[in-house]
Order: structure tokens, then C-alpha cells, then sequence
DNA sequence: GTAGGGTTAG
């Protein structure tokens, strides 16, 4: 059965048509060209016998290559079929071809089968299997081979087994295992040659060791650019952006060939530091070495734009890119969305699917944000659609986007559903659902989900901390707040940032508890951001507490705030306890530093339109008749108890402020829903700020006096009005 | 016959 691979078989007598297919086959394999190779091996295979004139082994060998680099597994069986038939699949050479084969066909399993039946396996055909088995992931399993072939076989590990078990090293983590193979690289000199130093450094990096692997590029005699890649790579996935572009820097400075991974790792590096300048001398570079034609360098440019903040730079590129490839169409939809440009990124999906390029799940979870931005219940309701038609709704990426989705168009009870009926959940699909039901003011059910999430095994990450934190603090759940406040550092050992401290200000300050609020600041181990202090200063707003606001405001003006908001808030803060003086101080200071504050809107959902009004707007067609419904409306709740709250405007006489706040963007919103819609329909209502307390105090009665249920998200969280009441329980 | 770095995600 075993057949040697030379001498090389002659053609027998008369053979010419066997060995002319035979130099076909020959020139289609050295022109990559499968399918003629193909041709000529069946052609050859049909017109000769099997067992004289058949192909010599290296033709099967190399079609075999071939079928492994176009993971062609259907022509790779025929291959083996024929090799079969031949009674060759026992030699060495062929067996390791069509392990290697079936390896890159993604079929470890059927590799090692061949692999089992070779009836001598030499070293090369061990570090097939390890290299097989690591490129299918399946670590521990190729971990296992390189002891096994010098346990079972007394085959000593060479360079070529030690790159191909150290991916597989970084994929199990297994930082262990890394040193033991550098120490084994050491010992027999292997860490001399560039490429196994440089697989060993990119695994020191993948296992979070930089410094370790800095020190192996260091101390490398020779260095190509796939060493520098790696250690640029490496800085950048371990959040050292800063380090990685200064080595990059390095590597053009010594002329080392920068190369398209180079660039990438570059862009990447700029996108994250939001450093635009580089990022532009990157791009310059990358166009003089010709990488201009190269598509992943070019989406990896429109990301790097869209995370420094400059779509239209982004969408320049974009539209001057000849081959669009469909990651090229998400990187600048993700880009849009991100950069609050939702209808732009929900228009450029339109346009993607008039061009027939197909999305996936990447495009479905750049776009469903979009939409939820827009709120727009009818196109939420599509893209679900779209998902379930593309058979994307199942993957967990694109399922959790469509729970934020929904809970962002204030229903929760779609999203729970969707929760409820998904095959695999991520922690961001909790903290997508724990979020859901906090910003409706469902705490207690957000609370629920959490314990049910930790009882499931599932482990919380930061995220899922602060969705739950913050549910405790819009439900008024304080106690339980605190509780989850000191678990999440002493039992997942996660420490607090920023954001959780902000939000148990927020937790404390809205009960009340201001003294401990300011306390819980003081004690903090990271310096208080504006965040912190803003949530306190907002606590003081409601509590009506003027010293502590100006403690809080001094140190929010000491960071240098970009937004007029917080001198706002403290104008009112003053306003309200008649301090007129520090009003206008406070005024004046803003309008020094330039600061001011947004305009407030509202925009009101009807079935397929959305209409956006401005406090006191007038230019809408139908205004003659949405202020004199609004004018009916306040009389209505006027009879049963409505007083116009005018504390927050100062200035002017009683009767203009009522005048001021009737029209209010969400109060004209409001009218608008009601003129536009059947009685009984909910109403929708999106503002960009917090809601004032007189708008909120109107709502409640409107929804008393005309039945209707109105939902109104602003900034912070939702609010269902219904019969004279809200779930926020007027603790916002 | 086996082999190092590699574009978009909640």
C-alpha cells in the first residue's frame, strides 16, 4: 500500500494523452487556477489507467494546496477519492496534504481521521494537526498534539510546530503555555528566527502581557514588519493607543516597510485617540504608498474619520471609494449613528440596499440605533421585520440591538418579549433589558432581572451595574442601590468609574439624602468629574438646597464645562430662591465664556410622520389651531387643579410667565398629538432635555382629562402619563 | 506536505 513519491513514475508507452493532461494540470496549479486543474485531473484520471499512468503525487499534492487555500472542500474530497482509489492516502506526503486540506475546511475532524491512519507520522505531519487543530480553535486540542508527538512519537518540537501552537496559545489565554514554549524557543535557539519571536511577542500581547512582549521585541536581533505590526497591534488592543502610534512613528522613522497592517494599527490608534492630525498625516502616507487601492485600509480610514467626530472627512472618502465593499457601507452607517447623525446613517442603508449590496448582522446593529434614536415605532417595527427575513433576528448582536430598540420607543413589552424568546443572551442583552425596564421607572422588575441574571450564572460586567444603579435611582430604591453599589467591587471585584459614582449622587440626591450625597463625593478615590458634580447640582435644584449647589457648580466651573446647562441650573437654583443678584451673575459668567444653552424641542410620533416644535414655534402649518386647542386644554386642567409651576422664570410678570410656559415645546407636542389622532390612541412624545416640572405637572392632568396614555421620553428616562399620574411617581 | 501580523459590532 505504501507508494513512494519518487522516482517519478514514467508515462507508460503511448501514454501521451496521460501526460499532457498531466502538464495541463501542472500549469493550472501554478496558475492558481482550480477549476482547469480540476478539469485535467479528471480528464487524466478517465483516459488512464488508475494504477500506471496515474498523476504523481505531487500533482495531487499541489491541487490539494490549492483546495486548501480556496477552502474547496467538495474538490478536496474528489482529490482524496482519487487518491483513495490509488491506495495513496497512507503516504506521507498526500496524508499531510489532505489533513492540511481538511484542516483548512474547516473540517479538524475529518483531518485527523487521515491523520489516524497514517501508519508512520512524521514531524511534519504532527505540526499539520497542531496547526489544524489551532486554526479551527481548537487550543487545547492542538496544545495536546505537541505533547503527544514527542511523548507518543519522540518528535522534538521545531519552529515551524512552535508558530503553530502559539495562536493557539493565545486563544485559550493560556499565558502559561506561552512561557513554556518562549523557554523552549530559548533553549534551542529558536527565538533567533524572526517568526517565532515575533508569533511569541503577538501571543505575550494577546494574553495582556505587553511589557513582556516588549521586551521580546526588544531584545530581537532581526525585526521585519511583522514584528513591529504585532507590537504596534498589541499596544492598541491593550487601550495603549498613545504607545502604539509612537512606535509606528519609530517604525516610518527607521524606514522599516510600513506596510497595510501597519496603516491599519495606525488608523485605528488615531480613530481611538480622536487624534485628527495624525490620522491625516496616516492618510497622507497611506496614499503615497500606494494603499489608496487597498479597501480594508480605506474603511479602516472612514472609521478612524468617524471616531475623530469628522463624518463628512469619512464620507468623502466613502463616496470617492470605487469598490465599496459592504464593511465599507457599515463602517460609515456605524459612523453616522455614532455621531448622532441617524438620519444620515438610516439614509445610507436605504441606498446600500438600492445598490443590492446585502447586509449582515454588523449593519443591522449600526442602523437599529439609528432607528431607535428616531423612535419611530413604524420603521421599528420594519427593520424587526427585515431582520427576521434576513435570518439575522437570532444573532445576539443584532436581537440585542432590537431589545434597546424597542424599549427606546417606549416598549418595554416588545423588547421583554424579544428577551424572553432569544436563544443565546450576552451580558449586554441583560444590560440591554435591565436597562430597558430603569429608564421606564420599572426599577423593581429591573432589579428582579438582575437577581434572576446572577442566580442564572451569568456574571454582571460594569455595564449591567450601572443600567442597575440607575434603575435604583429612578425607582427611588436606595437601600438596594447602595447594596449593589459596595457588591459589585467586593464580590466581581469590578472597580467603580466615573459613571457608577454620578449615579449614586443621582440615587442619593433624589431622595433627598444630600448631606450623605456630598459626603459620598468627598470620600471618593478618583478626582469627581462634572458628572458627579452635575447629579449632585441637580439634586440640589430639587431640593431646593443653595450652598451645596454652589459648592458644586464652583467645582463644575473649575473643569471648564463645554455646555451652558449647569450655569443654567444654578441661574434657576437662584431664581428660585429669589437671589436675583446671583442670577444675573451667573448669566453674566456664562455669556463670558461663550456658553450657551440648547434650545429646547419636542417632536411628537404620528403614524409615519414625526413633527419636531420649539419652545414658542409658530411656523407650523396648523399652529392657528394647535394653539387653541392648547389654550382649551389649559383651561380644562385648570379646573381640576392645575397651577402654573413658574418658578423656573424669572424676569418677567406673573401672567407672561404662564404665558411663557403654555408654550413649551412638549405642551404644543402634546396638543398636536391629540388634534392628529383617534381618541384613545397613545400618544409619543421625544424631548431632547429633562422635562420641566410644570410641563410634567400639566401632563399628568392631560392624561386625566382626555384619557389618553402619553409616554414621553427626554434625556433621562421615560415617562408613562396615565390617568392623572406617572411612573416615574414625579421622582425624575 | 506543516508556519508569524490583518478592516466594521451592542
Amino acid at each position: 500500500m505504501l507508494c513512494s513519491a519518487s522516482p517519478l513514475p514514467s508515462p507508460p508507452a503511448g501514454g501521451t494523452a496521460a501526460s499532457d493532461h498531466h502538464a495541463r494540470l501542472r500549469a493550472a496549479a501554478a496558475r492558481s487556477d482550480l477549476p482547469g486543474a480540476l478539469a485535467a485531473f479528471v480528464a487524466m484520471s478517465s483516459s488512464a489507467p488508475a494504477s500506471a499512468a496515474g498523476p504523481v503525487l505531487r500533482t495531487f499534492t499541489s491541487l490539494l494546496k490549492l483546495c486548501a487555500a480556496r477552502s474547496d472542500l467538495a474538490t478536496g474530497r474528489t482529490v482524496h477519492a482519487q487518491l483513495a482509489t490509488r491506495g495513496l492516502v497512507a503516504d506521507a506526503l498526500a496524508a499531510t496534504a489532505l489533513a492540511n486540506m481538511y484542516a483548512k475546511c474547516r473540517r479538524p475532524g475529518d483531518a485527523r481521521r487521515v491523520f489516524d491512519r497514517m501508519p508512520v507520522r512524521d514531524r511534519v505531519a504532527w505540526n499539520a494537526l497542531v496547526a489544524g487543530y489551532a486554526r479551527n480553535g481548537l487550543a487545547g486540542a492542538a496544545m495536546e498534539m505537541v505533547v503527544r508527538m514527542q511523548e507518543q512519537d519522540g518528535e522534538r518540537p521545531d519552529s515551524v510546530t512552535l508558530v503553530s501552537v502559539l495562536p493557539a496559545c493565545a486563544d485559550a489565554q493560556a499565558l502559561g503555555a506561552c512561557r513554556e514554549v518562549h523557554a523552549f524557543a530559548v533553549r534551542g535557539g529558536f527565538d533567533e528566527l524572526v517568526n517565532v519571536s515575533t508569533a511569541i511577542l503577538d501571543v505575550y500581547c494577546k494574553c495582556g502581557a505587553v511589557e513582556v512582549a516588549r521586551a521580546v521585541f526588544n531584545q530581537m536581533p532581526v525585526k521585519n514588519s511583522v514584528s513591529w505590526n504585532a507590537m504596534i497591534k498589541g499596544y492598541a488592543e491593550n487601550g495603549n493607543s498613545t504607545e502604539a502610534l509612537a512606535l509606528f512613528k519609530r517604525m516610518v522613522g527607521e524606514g522599516v516597510d510600513v506596510t497595510d497592517v501597519s496603516i491599519l494599527a495606525a488608523l485605528h490608534a488615531c480613530g481611538e485617540l480622536g487624534f485628527l492630525d495624525e490620522g491625516m498625516r496616516v492618510h497622507e502616507l497611506l496614499v503615497r504608498i500606494g494603499l489608496d487601492s487597498n479597501v480594508s485600509v480605506m474603511n479602516a480610514l472612514i472609521t478612524m474619520y468617524c471616531k475623530c467626530k469628522r463624518t463628512d472627512l469619512a464620507a468623502q472618502v466613502f463616496d470617492e471609494l470605487r469598490y465599496k465593499t459592504r464593511i465599507s457601507w457599515n463602517a460609515m452607517i456605524l459612523g453616522c449613528a455614532q455621531n448622532g447623525r441617524s438620519d444620515d446613517a438610516v439614509r445610507l442603508f436605504s441606498r446600500m440596499q438600492l445598490e443590492n449590496v446585502k447586509p449582515d448582522s454588523f449593519t443591522l446593529v449600526s442602523v437599529i440605533p439609528a432607528l431607535a434614536d428616531i423612535s419611530d415605532p413604524l420603521q421599528a417595527r420594519w427593520i424587526h421585520g427585515y431582520s427576521i427575513r434576513m435570518h439575522l433576528d437570532q444573532d445576539v448582536y443584532v436581537l440585542t440591538a432590537l431589545i434597546d430598540m424597542y424599549a427606546k420607543c417606549g416598549r418595554v413589552g416588545i423588547a421583554r418579549n424579544l428577551f424572553n424568546s432569544a436563544r443565546e443572551r450576552h451580558v449586554i442583552t441583560w444590560n440591554a433589558m435591565i436597562h430597558g425596564y430603569g429608564s421606564h421607572g420599572f426599577g423593581k422588575v429591573a432589579v428582579e432581572l438582575f437577581e434572576e441574571m446572577k442566580s442564572t450564572g451569568r456574571v454582571p460586567n460594569e455595564t449591567t451595574f450601572l443600567s442597575v444603579l440607575s434603575a435604583c435611582s429612578h425607582a427611588g430604591l436606595v437601600d438596594e442601590g447602595r447594596k449593589y453599589f459596595s457588591s459589585m467591587k467586593e464580590d466581581y471585584g469590578l472597580e467603580p468609574g466615573m459613571e457608577h459614582y454620578g449615579t449614586i449622587v443621582d440615587l442619593l440626591g433624589r431622595a433627598g439624602k444630600l448631606d450623605e450625597a456630598w459626603s459620598f463625593i468627598q470620600k471618593m478615590p478618583i478626582d469627581p468629574g462634572i458628572s458627579v458634580y452635575g447629579a449632585m447640582l441637580g439634586a440640589c435644584k430639587l431640593h431646593k438646597n443653595v450652598e451645596l449647589a454652589e459648592e458644586s457648580a464652583n467645582r463644575i466651573f473649575e473643569l471648564g464645562p463645554e455646555e451652558g446647562v449647569y450655569h443654567v441650573l444654578l441661574a434657576n437654583i437662584y431664581a428660585n430662591a429669589s437671589m436675583w443678584k446671583d442670577v444675573a451673575r451667573v448669566r453674566t459668567a456664562m455669556e463670558k465664556k461663550g456658553l450657551q444653552k440648547s434650545p429646547g424641542w419636542s417632536i411628537v410620533q404620528l403614524k409615519n410622520e414625526i413633527h419636531t416644535f420649539y419652545s414658542g414655534s409658530t411656523n407650523h402649518q396648523q399652529a392657528k389651531d394647535i394653539y387653541a386647542r392648547l389654550a382649551k386644554l389649559i383651561d380644562e386642567i385648570k379646573a381640576v387643579g392645575y397651577v402654573p409651576d413658574t418658578d423656573s422664570i424669572h424676569d418677567v410678570e406673573d401672567d407672561v410667565k404662564a404665558q411663557l410656559l403654555n408654550t413649551h415645546s412638549e405642551k404644543l407636542a402634546i396638543a398636536y398629538g391629540l388634534i392628529r389622532t383617534a381618541p384613545g390612541t397613545t400618544i409619543q412624545i421625544k424631548k431632547n432635555l429633562r422635562v420641566c416640572n410644570d410641563c410634567h405637572n400639566a401632563t399628568k392632568l392631560i392624561s386625566l382629562v382626555t384619557g389618553r396614555k402619553i409616554i414621553m421620553r427626554d434625556i433621562q428616562r421615560f415617562h408613562h402619563f396615565k390617568d392623572g399620574k406617572c411612573s416615574c411617581g414625579d421622582y425624575w
